[in-house]
DNA sequence: GGCAATCCTGCTCATATGAGCACGACGATG
DNA sequence: CATCGTCGTGCTCATATGAGCAGGATTGCC
């Protein structure tokens, strides 16, 4: 039962001051004194002509009531309370939540990802002994940030295709071999396009010993690190020339929201296109769905929707992202 | 003396985690658990295998270094210590500055600024008995921005012409009453234009008992409360038809950064057209400078450089303004 | 290598803060 | 008008935090 409400229409214009509204200043001018003058709660009394207690409770109101905000402003900051509903709401494992903070470009924004999914990798325990890898800048980016000696003797395979057609031919091998290389071990290519142009030809190639091994040794890796590719023109499919522009329009017409090693979803996280499914290599959807250490690293506005069907159908068990993004996959 | 720089190129490359970057992320570390998750201290501790000593001092140091940002999200919500700076730096008696945080349009931070100001009146102490007062949209929005009661009979004499030409006559009447209304006294209009258009005229007026008698009164005042003008085409000077945008713009070359009490200031705060004061009813700024309590209210992009010349040539005693003002008047 | 200056660490002790409680004021209710 | 329930208040006590200090490690310097 709330006393105050009397239900009558009190006098609103004449006593404007009520108790509340009285209170909420006291509590911003005990916040001030609080927070930018560094008084103790004892002097803010004395100034305001209140009880220590008083004031106390003032405080406790102000940042209840959301008055009080208190930002961590540092590249590395993470939002730890972001970090928890992801686990609790969205059932990850783990999640890591960089600040958005102070964050002007893209770039930005792409480096802290980066470097937190760096972080996260060299804090894992137990250490990986085989890590299975996707490439892309995201990936890329990561191997960047990795430091020497982040693992000692890890095993990194490639889970999708990945030699590249472009102009920057080697990329997904240097992502692959950097990781690996900083971390003591050895790299594993997978030595196949990404997406073929004829079911067979992709049959063909994967039946071929090297390729099977290699697919056999991903299926087998303790952990998996990979992206998400939003479903627009600047997708690495389209850059490397697997894919058209006019293809990812088509794809986007049929509910396409990004890919997850090369294999494109709608916002269910089902294959949008099965036919083109068949004909991209690498480890399926299911089988990364499986495994017991799924490390997504998601970041960017244009890559809110992926980003939610991949944590919504279960791609990954660990998810890296920045705030803006992880409120969008809370709120929704 | 630096005891860490040797002077010797130490290996960068390889000893990049120097002891301070394992510091700096630490108290990043020891400030997120702190401030998002409240932990203690002492359970920071345990998480991060450190004394409780050592995380008080990092988050002392996150503090120091700036990686922690203290914010009060509030309308009412001011910057004491900025106002601190401008009691200090630019010799105020007092200063009121209004947080920006949250504003979103110039009329929201308008609103703040006047609510401020009318709280200042409100709790100054001795309660004035005479206040004069200049008009414009600043003053009337203090005036609405009064509450009944705010003084016990105070009387409110206009310190400059203000018998106002355009649509809306009488803004300049109603300020005055209404806060005197409000302070439940009496108001003493100035019976006069503010600019006239020659000499003689303005002399004679002056000349002229009632108002000489006005002007006397005002003078009298214990405190004054006025606003600043900024020298462009929104002025209210051109809105009331007392000047021509043609006019404004010769002032503005001759150095006119903006007016107080109609008269039209450079930015060391020496009138501009000494012709065009001559004819400009009211007390002049030598009167209001020699005033022991003058109240200036300024805010806003667009008067950073009159409240710059306010401040400098010690027009008022208290000001009253915004954030971003009164960063402008620290820096420069 | 030896020496001195400096910083860092982990402590003691004083202080600031928060939890919980009992009292009294107030308004609602019969 | 009596009674009850609720809330706000000011307290006690336990805990969390910050200041200041002595010893030990580290570093520059000769």
């Amino acid at each position: 039962m709330l006393p105050m409400s009397t239900g009558l229409p009190t006098l609103e214009g004449e006593r404007k001051d009520t108790v509340d509204e009285i209170d909420e200043l006291l509590s911003i001018r005990a916040a001030e004194l609080y927070y930018e003058e560094n008084k103790t709660q004892d002097e803010i009394g004395q100034a305001l002509r209140l009880t220590r207690w008083k004031v106390g409770r003032l405080l406790a109101q102000a940042k209840q009531r959301g008055f009080i905000r208190i930002e961590i402003l540092h590249p590395r900051a993470r939002r730890l309370p972001i970090e928890r509903r992801l686990r609790e709401e969205r059932g990850l494992t783990d999640a890591i939540v960089v600040s958005t903070a102070g964050v002007h470009s893209p770039e930005e924004l792409q480096e802290r990802t980066a470097q937190a999914a760096a972080d996260y990798l060299t804090a894992l325990r137990p250490v990986p002994r085989t890590l299975g890898v996707s490439w892309g800048r995201t990936l890329f980016e990561i191997s960047q940030h990795l430091r020497n000696g982040w693992a000692t003797g890890v095993n990194v395979v490639q889970i999708n295709g990945g030699v590249s057609l472009n102009r920057r031919p080697g990329t997904a091998a240097a992502t692959a071999v950097g990781i690996a290389q900083k971390g003591g071990g050895t790299a594993t290519l997978l030595p196949s396009p990404a997406i073929l142009e004829r079911l067979a030809t992709k049959e063909a190639i994967e039946s071929d010993r090297v390729v099977a091994g290699v697919i056999e040794l991903a299926r087998s890796a303790d952990a998996y690190l990979f992206s998400a590719g939003a479903a627009d023109h600047n997708s690495v499919h389209v850059e490397s020339g697997y894919l058209s522009v006019a293809d990812v329009d088509v794809l986007v017409q049929k509910g396409a929201v990004g890919d997850v090693v090369g294999r494109y979803i709608d916002s269910d996280g089902n294959i949008v296109d099965p036919a083109l499914d068949a004909r991209t290599v690498g480890l399926t959807l299911d089988e990364l769905r499986a495994a017991p250490l799924g490390i997504a690293v998601v970041a960017g506005p244009a890559k809110h929707a992926v980003a939610d069907a991949v944590v919504r159908s279960g791609l990954c068990s660990v998810l890296v992202t920045d705030e803006a993004t992880a409120l969008h996959l809370l709120d929704g």
